[in-house]
DNA sequence: GGACAGCTGGACGCCACGGTCCAGCCCCGC
DNA sequence: GCGGGGCTGGACCGTGGCGTCCAGCTGTCC
């Protein structure tokens, strides 16, 4: 069962078409036939390298929308010691969702992956971990380098940003407008970067 | 077709059962059939007063849920003048999830509901543009007060308030933790109730 | 109390969709 | 260049679930 490079590119396709299309019309009106058409791919080959079929499929899928989440972020998400690097963050998550819009990754992976079935679950919850960890290095980074005062609570503020990007991410689902991510994310970096508006 | 109170119960009795199970399960998973068994109605009654079918009986759900959030924040959103009955909303808040945990009706309302149909949308959209009102009318009346800074921005403050809400309602979806919903609303009630956690 | 309109029950049809199967092709390894 | 195992194509099947239909009941109005 050793898997040549081949078959390895055809089961990316699957994957990254799956999501596509995922993302555009929702996982849950996205039907198998659809996939294979838009990946030029058959039944077989699906249930070759899925052999749980959707169930399978959706669970990769959920792990290379992680990893497409994660993605957006770099470099800026790994190196949160300055008030210039979290600026430039936020410019770069904003950026992203501007670009996207409503066929953003994380609205897809909160909304119908992440609950699709227990590991999607899993898989979407080590998600969180990895983000909060991250943005708690960087509030850890900027108290270690005396930008922010001392006693800023460094796992709650990690919290209450992330929180504000999923809300933002919800809201512009919902309505279309970014407003809603652009405001909140002022309001909770305010701790971090001192009066918002300061950078966009 | 003039409906009869008998008929007015059975309609309630499909729309409150079809929205209690799509909390529970999802939407999307729900079936009529166990609508049927869980509201002690027949297909031909369901189709008697939802001649669309699912996706009617899915709109007249969105309608209900909607009702059920904006209910839960009663009577504190009407009035949201003065510190305590801010506080006393953001208690009232929690408790509500604390009470649903992840069967909210919020969650099914944005995750599955809102994105089920066009109407279905605009319905949503409609308890976004309410809930907003509410919590600018309340902002705008500490303005009045003189309780905060009169240069805070009523429109923003607002958006940053209901954004948290979001956010906190997806991640407790997600990690089944209310702390980032009260994290993050102590954060952005901040301008208006000064310090945080001055009341749980 | 009779008649008509609303209301109810459940059997039925249809089809979309997930999943199976197998015959044949391609390509790596020797 | 040849053998074999991964790889591919597509026909086929079973079923779950939405929606239809009609016969019979109920209850309201005159």
């Amino acid at each position: 069962m050793r898997t040549t490079a081949r078959g390895a590119a055809t089961r990316q396709r699957l994957v990254s078409g799956a999501a596509l299309l995922m993302r555009e019309q929702g996982a849950a009106v996205t039907n198998l036939d659809q996939v294979l058409r838009a990946t030029s791919t058959s039944k077989s080959q699906l249930f070759h390298y899925f052999p749980d079929g959707r169930a399978g499929l959706l669970v990769a899928v959920t792990s290379y929308e992680v990893e497409q989440v994660i993605e957006a972020q770099r470099p800026h998400l790994d190196d949160l010691s300055t008030a210039k690097s979290w600026r430039e963050w936020r410019g770069g998550v904003l950026r992203h969702y501007v670009e996207l819009g409503e066929r953003c990754p994380m609205g897809s992976l909160t909304s119908e992956l992440g609950t699709s079935s227990p590991e999607a679950r899993n898989i979407v919850n080590g998600l969180y971990d990895r983000w909060e960890g991250a943005l708690m290095a960087g509030v850890q980074a900027m108290i270690v380098n005396g930008a922010v005062r001392p006693d800023l609570p460094v796992r709650d503020t990690a919290r209450s940003i992330l929180t504000a990007v999923q809300g933002g991410v919800v809201m512009l689902r919902a309505t279309g407008r970014l407003s809603y991510l652009e405001t909140t994310l002022d309001t909770t970096l305010e701790p971090l970067l001192g009066t918002p508006r300061a950078a966009a």
